[in-house]
DNA sequence: TTGTAGGCGTTATCAC
DNA sequence: GTGATAACGCCTACAA
């Protein structure tokens, strides 16, 4: 059933189809009418390529998930995968890996599937700074701030990690602990270095002279590198009372090598993480963490990149509100100074 | 850049262009060189749209999950998106939510983007005898088992839950339990009664009289139903010594409870789960589950889906092997017996 | 072995 | 307000 056949049915010729399927003017209410009855009635659906083949537009949204076997991310794509229901866009997904170059991946992407927009979950901006430069579609950085960045198709919504970072390690320092270790994150990762930056900062901000300091063990963000990280403090720092690692899955796999190790979370050791993952309730101890705001981070994220691709707005660079959540894995130790 | 344009800069026409492009016979090597050359040069890459227009087809397969925040089929997604990398098709991915109708949703999206064929994770048999019958381009059952489903273009991958299940139970009567509830599921999920089918196997072929056995508490496969159920339990029943939940997500929820209720895996209650997702081996205690071959069943369903897709082959259905993963949070209590 | 041309289903630009 | 018609880029008989 192609718009001709409707033609046909309704006596109208398939302009008037297309101008009414469309919303376009100048069409009497009547024809608008008939058309839609028959529309409804054989459940007539454009055809999609022939449609973008005139358009000149494939109708598709790319998002570039990087970092596996990522709760965060996951729960990100559900969200960002409900904006696009019943819309004209078509959403399609591209996992890789969190070592790959995801800017050389997306342009290779731009030229199989014409997409019209993308959204990166993950990444860091050093690979945009070598490579965006050739990509003229619009694309948001999801969890990642591209405020620094020269490029005018390219918005951002994050959330404040150095400050998120800050607020964790707050948290511990209230909490008594000062020998604070930092878990996660590799120096081109640009979230890495904002929470690094946050934990500094609280240090600095409490007057903690630098030897007194925690290690910093990086380390990608996964439950085995967590685990990893932890089980190498343990040998190399025996004065650490407290862990900030630099999402939850690490904090739980440090979490999981210090019980491994005979300790005990939050007791003999204190681990806080970031994110706010669903197992983070329901792990034991339940995890203490920032949690971002993922929700709100998914929902602008598409508004935007549909605003950029539909108004040609320009980019813009927003920081979402995360949140403190005290759940059991921090203790207090006050009493023990 | 279109093949108009290479038959220009080649000398050819555009029906050689396309016959290489699309590596037909009847072309001389000379041209086909000179013509590869070209496209290599310029990068080029055939518009999708108009193929797809002209082939009637959209290149779309199509991924339905159903349940949402399941770290199960996110990671099975990772593998069947990786399945599609370099291939001539689209991977669309929709999410749902687990008491929706999948078939109803197929449906809708088949007429909206035309997919040729679909991956269902998850769903149910009922909705699939049903509304199935008017779909007609091959569709695979990803988890769930379509053997008893009387359509041709339905194939489906599972593992053998019922054996899974009865392994379960089984392992933990091995460890001298007798009284082991059941945790999850609903009436009208067929996975849910398969495994509990597996359940009571285990406590017949163990002669086990029902009035010994332990209660069966239903609910969605999820933490926070798993947690729920569990408080329950813990109330209603104080002789359980083991838990067989139908699925790690719900196994963790269950021991999340217990603790809160202030006893311990395994020394109060034994704890044995279903799926073997990468937390529970990172959860305290480490989750004694069944694990399931994800990549082996994501593999064998993108192979089916596209071989039913290109060579029209009748639909299948198997059964990949699953696995005992023995760690904690089972204790063997043979000595207390 | 290669070239030509019609048509896939839409949209948009004309006339009327 | 409406209808005819020329593209959009590709594939594939059919002709040469």
């Amino acid at each position: 059933m192609t718009i001709k056949d409707l033609a046909r049915e309704t006596g109208y010729s398939v302009g008037t189809i297309s101008r009414v399927l469309n919303n376009h003017p100048n069409v009497s209410d009547k024809a608008r009418k008939i058309i839609m009855e028959a529309v409804e009635r054989n459940d007539f659906i454009l055809n999609t390529s022939a449609k973008m083949l005139k358009q000149q537009q494939s109708g598709i949204i790319l998002t570039i998930v990087k970092g596996n076997s990522n709760e965060l991310f996951a729960s990100m794509l559900e969200h960002i995968q409900a904006c696009f229901i019943n819309t004209k866009y078509t959403l399609v997904t591209e996992f890789m890996d969190e070592e790959d170059n995801e800017v050389l991946r997306a342009r290779q992407l731009c030229q199989d599937k014409k997409p019209m927009g993308i959204l990166f979950l993950g990444g860091n901006n050093q690979n945009f700074l070598e490579g965006f430069g050739k990509i003229t579609i619009p694309c948001v950085l999801v969890t990642n701030n591209g405020a620094d960045l020269p490029f005018k198709n390219l918005s951002s919504v994050s959330t404040d990690d150095c400050l998120g970072a800050r607020c964790a390690v707050d948290y511990l320092m209230e909490n008594g602990h000062r020998r604070i270790a930092l878990i996660g994150g590799t120096s081109v990762s640009d979230i890495s270095i904002l929470r690094r930056k946050g934990w500094e900062d609280a240090y600095n901000a409490w007057g903690i002279k630098p030897w007194e300091r925690g290690p910093h063990i990086g380390g990608r963000y996964s439950y085995e590198s967590g685990y990893r990280a932890m089980e190498r403090l343990l040998k190399e720092d025996t004065e650490v009372t407290a862990v900030f690692a630099m999402a939850d899955v690490m904090a739980i796999g440090a979490i999981s090598a210090i019980c491994d190790n005979h300790l005990r979370v939050p007791e003999d050791i204190s681990v806080i993480g970031f994110d706010g993952i669903r197992i983070g309730e329901y792990y034991h101890p339940k995890l203490t963490t920032i949690e971002q705001n993922v929700a709100q981070i998914a929902n602008r994220s598409c508004e935007m990149i549909i605003e950029c691709i539909e108004k040609g707005t320009e980019a813009r660079h927003e920081l979402i509100s995360f949140h403190l959540k005290c759940r059991q894995s921090v203790k207090n130790c006050l009493a023990d100074l």
